[in-house]
DNA sequence: CTGAAAGCGCTAACAT
DNA sequence: ATGTTAGCGCTTTCAG
């Protein structure tokens, strides 16, 4: 592999000069910057990343730690991530933490080590001496998703508390009059949110009482046997609010073991919109996050602070839209109403 | 951060045994040993990957490139790659290629500049040509689940035609008389073996003929559209083997759509063992590929050739396993005879 | 507008 | 066993 040294011989300019063009920096005379191109061109030369990174400290690298790819919510994140970054000739490291604080800190430590430009995450157990650490090394960071709201620090997140209100209000405009609601893992701000919101518009209705939230960890399992808790505990419910998509799965799964018919007998909305809620049958009622946005966003902003220099503490909240299907469907009923 | 030399300064020893220490080469009086490591950890000290890469060639960075991580199959081939790269202390670079010999072409690029230390990839544009230049520039690399059988370069993949034979059988051993089979893109060898397989075990049954081979694209809209249009061509069929899970996903959606139930009409068979299988109604059986596996192997794989050198040029196919689920399901039988 | 030269932080001969 | 030193390939003052 050609050299810089190479092309500046070839060129019969000085490597300064080659730098200069290369990175179209300073003022070069056009006839000289031809030459360098004819030589660069010649030699095929392509200039060193790692070279660069350690003269320069900036490596044209970005990070993405996540909880878990495997996590269907994921990946569209991921991709996004991903496409910005490319488009921005980046290149982004991934990691997956699996939501261990243990592992966040070891990623976020080689990271440093390797010197990339920024690093995007989805934790929540990053807290603001984090953030102070990684600002003092001038690593830029935003938080993704999940993520306590750091002012120091960039957020992304989406209006979690106002889906779980319009999907709870859906419930009650199809019928439903008694709505129970399955809740995410509480260390988590997304869960917590969607617990408030759902709250919110319950908590002055009659029939509500607080045995009719319980817990479902997020994933399908959960779902499935909060649903059966549910049925002992209070039989006569006719909806059910699930904090995420996974466990509106599972409890989908639940009811179908049960014999309980969806949407006739018990309604269920999920939140989350990933594409597994298309796939069930019947088809999911959602809370549909722009997933895909998010990550964009998150990327973007992290560039733009990669590049300025500058950083835009701000907590971001994404509109969610209601996607009604059959799951939370109504004799009757053709538009959505709400 | 502390560099190498601030250490070596307050252990009072020369850059060069700190260096020894710090990588376990060459021999050190434990005495020194100890000083080294003393002042290392009162720094805080952290070698810089970035200036070990540019000098030692070594980057501890491989890279995963697969065609979309939105398509369910490939978050699991990433999880394990990431996996088992962690564990052996490597940091990974993701990239989506969308299938694109362009965008491979350009990733590869990108990570030869970047010194990466071998690259795992899954694509079938990759030529013995590209493995060649790869190889000159001693850029370890293995091949993943698609790929030609390039005779200079390990590739991972599963029992492909085997899984299908297995599928077609099972079908049959299932009261099946006239299988279809909806493939998927001819220029992956995955599909084209698959498409194999089930011509391997039908092409003698007196019921057989081409027309029952139509193409889904890999995706559940294909499977949804080839289900319908194998059914105006042949309306009479009683079982079908999609080439993977998507599509399979698909053609149990265009089913409902008809009002055909299954399994009692119709059996239908996918590839893969994606997790979506289990979340249809009825679940899916499927042959499932150990894709975590094949994942892992391929970073073993990888990381051994960085290690030694030597690459051991074979192709691997693992094995796939029948899952029997609800969409197969027949009377009478509990357990599989497969 | 262009070149010389000093690093960036580390590894790896080569000496001692 | 330990130190000296020449790079790795590029960026970036600082002169000219």
């Amino acid at each position: 592999m050609a050299t810089i040294r190479d092309v500046a011989r070839l060129a019969g300019v000085s490597v300064a000069t080659v730098s200069r063009v290369i990175n179209k920096i300073g003022n070069v005379n056009s006839e000289t910057a031809h030459q360098v191109l004819k030589a660069i061109e010649q030699l095929q030369y392509e200039p060193n990343s790692v070279a660069r990174g350690l003269a320069g400290k900036k490596t044209g690298t970005i990070a993405l730690i996540l909880p878990d790819i495997l996590n269907p919510f994921f990946p569209a994140l991921a991709r996004a991530v991903e496409d910005v970054a490319h488009q921005e000739g980046l290149t982004v490291i991934f990691g997956n933490s699996d939501g261990l604080g243990l592992k966040e800190r070891s990623y976020i430590k080689t990271l440093k080590k390797k010197y990339v430009d920024g690093i995007i995450i989805a934790s929540n157990t990053v807290n603001p001496e984090d953030i102070e650490h990684l600002r003092k090394d001038q690593v830029p960071i935003v938080l993704l998703d999940r993520g306590l709201d750091i002012p120091t620090c960039p957020i992304i997140r989406s209006q979690n508390r106002e889906g779980a209100k319009l999907a709870v209000k859906h419930l009650l405009s199809r019928g439903c009059r008694k709505i129970a609601h399955i809740y995410g893992p509480q260390e988590m701000i997304t869960a917590r949110e969607r617990l408030l919101g759902y709250e919110d518009v319950v908590e002055g209705l009659d029939w509500y009482s607080p045995s009719l939230a319980v817990p479902g960890n997020f994933d399908i399992e959960g779902g499935r046997k909060a649903i059966k808790l549910l049925l002992e505990r209070q039989p006569d419910i006719d909806g059910v609010f699930a904090g995420n998509d996974l466990m509106a799965i599972g409890a989908l799964k639940g009811l179908h073991d049960l014999g309980i018919p969806v949407p006739e007998r018990i309604k269920v909305c999920g939140f989350d919109g990933i594409s597994l809620a298309e796939i069930t049958e019947p088809e999911l009622t959602t809370i549909a996050q722009p997933i895909y946005e998010m990550g964009a966003l998150a990327a973007k902003i992290l560039i733009r602070e990669i590049n300025t220099g500058i950083s835009e503490n701000t907590i971001m909240k994404l509109d969610v839209t209601l996607i009604p299907r059959k799951s939370t469907w109504k004799e009757g009923i053709d538009v959505d109403e709400a």
